[in-house]
DNA sequence: AAAAAATTGGACCGGCAAGTCCAGAAAAAT
DNA sequence: ATTTTTCTGGACTTGCCGGTCCAATTTTTT
């Protein structure tokens, strides 16, 4: 399950001994949690150095771009997380009981967490930190795909209109469970997302006449 | 067409002079129009200070609560242009026509500013500034109650389904649109706002069988 | 016109947080 | 074993930014 966390790492860590990767990963993951806890914009390095039992120097050790590539490995760690928790629904939106679960892991996992979106967090930072953009549009678009896969694979079996634009569609998924939880980073409530999701799910049955 | 700007202004002017005014509203548009051409959370004081022509001394003498106090204020002002932003439009949802302008000019209003939304700058401070989630779900709220309005309008006239729940759906579209214009922040394309207005209008014209 | 009040300019302070440095400990290589 | 590389600790520097202060100027009041 954290296969994929791994692979990224062993992409840096060329040239670390064991203990040095443990080390960077637990600053990676103590920051993910520190991070998703409060306000990224005012997280400190100093911060991070306390949750995580470590030295300023450690952190400019592992993370020769300072904060900035710090950061940045956090929102890889964190997208890959995003993506994680709807599964195994995410993967196989093969029947609406299907769609059902993932309906209700969706809206459990930010009940869960509440005012904190750890992809809120990762776009707050686009504008200041180049990679950022890059990170979440790539989880965006692979979200979004699932989704596609979903609705053809419903398509196939006749249970979705062959007129509705799959790819549209999807992205019209994500869009609003986007703004579902920005909605719910405001105000707290889930209804908007509950609202647009039993919307867009009702839109989908509807179409197969 | 500014009139709300003026009321909300001059409950907190009393005692100010005519100059005084006008320096202030200065202040405030400038800092808005700053705030909106870059990340909030970098903005500083001295930055505002610069592009309003204004000294450190009026910034404080004006916004006693400092930074804080200033946001807060360019973040109302701000609330009120997106829906002024919206208008005619918004204010009479009596017809599919009517509808479709709506959306045209919310889709043209979000593709002119970009990566660039005032609310989400709103937003992003949501965690700091406790005053900042009060703005920002009062302005959801009333934006739902517009949307809302114009779906029982349509529905009085028979041309949206009785078995439409107006509230729910207007949560819909406007958590549709907050998504699409988080996407569009980290993408910079506008096809997931695109896709699910549009969805969310099929789905309204589709009801009325 | 003089006094009082409001407005303006900008120097200055203090704290905080990112990033540097180097010395010492631990682990790996030979 | 010793030598070399990697890892760790934390003091220190640097610059920035919010906020304070006071003196000068303008405007309003009487």
């Amino acid at each position: 399950m954290d296969a994929p966390v791994q692979d990224r790492a062993s992409l840096d860590v060329v040239g670390l001994t064991a203990k040095g990767i443990a080390t960077r990963q637990r600053i990676i993951e103590g920051a993910a949690a520190h991070l998703r806890s409060g306000d990224p914009g005012v997280a400190t390095l100093d911060d991070i150095r306390d949750v995580t039992r470590t030295s300023k120097s450690q952190l400019f050790h592992y993370f020769p771009g300072g904060k900035e590539e710090l950061f940045l490995e956090v929102a890889r760690f964190e997208a890959a997380r995003v993506i994680e928790d709807q599964q195994p629904h995410l993967g196989a939106l093969d029947s609406w009981a299907a769609w059902d679960r993932w309906r209700k892991a969706v809206i459990a996992r930010y009940r869960a967490q509440g005012q904190h979106c750890p992809l809120a967090s990762l776009m707050s930072q686009v504008g200041s930190v180049p990679g950022a953009a890059e990170v979440s549009s790539t989880l965006l678009e692979s979200w979004t795909r699932d989704v596609e896969r979903g609705i053809r694979t419903m398509q196939a079996k006749g249970q979705v209109g062959e007129q509705i634009d799959a790819r549209r569609t999807a992205s019209a998924f994500i869009a609003g469970i986007q703004g579902g939880v920005t909605v719910l980073r405001s105000t707290g409530s889930t209804d908007h997302l509950e609202a647009i999701l039993a919307i867009l799910i009702a839109y989908l049955r509807d179409s197969a006449d």
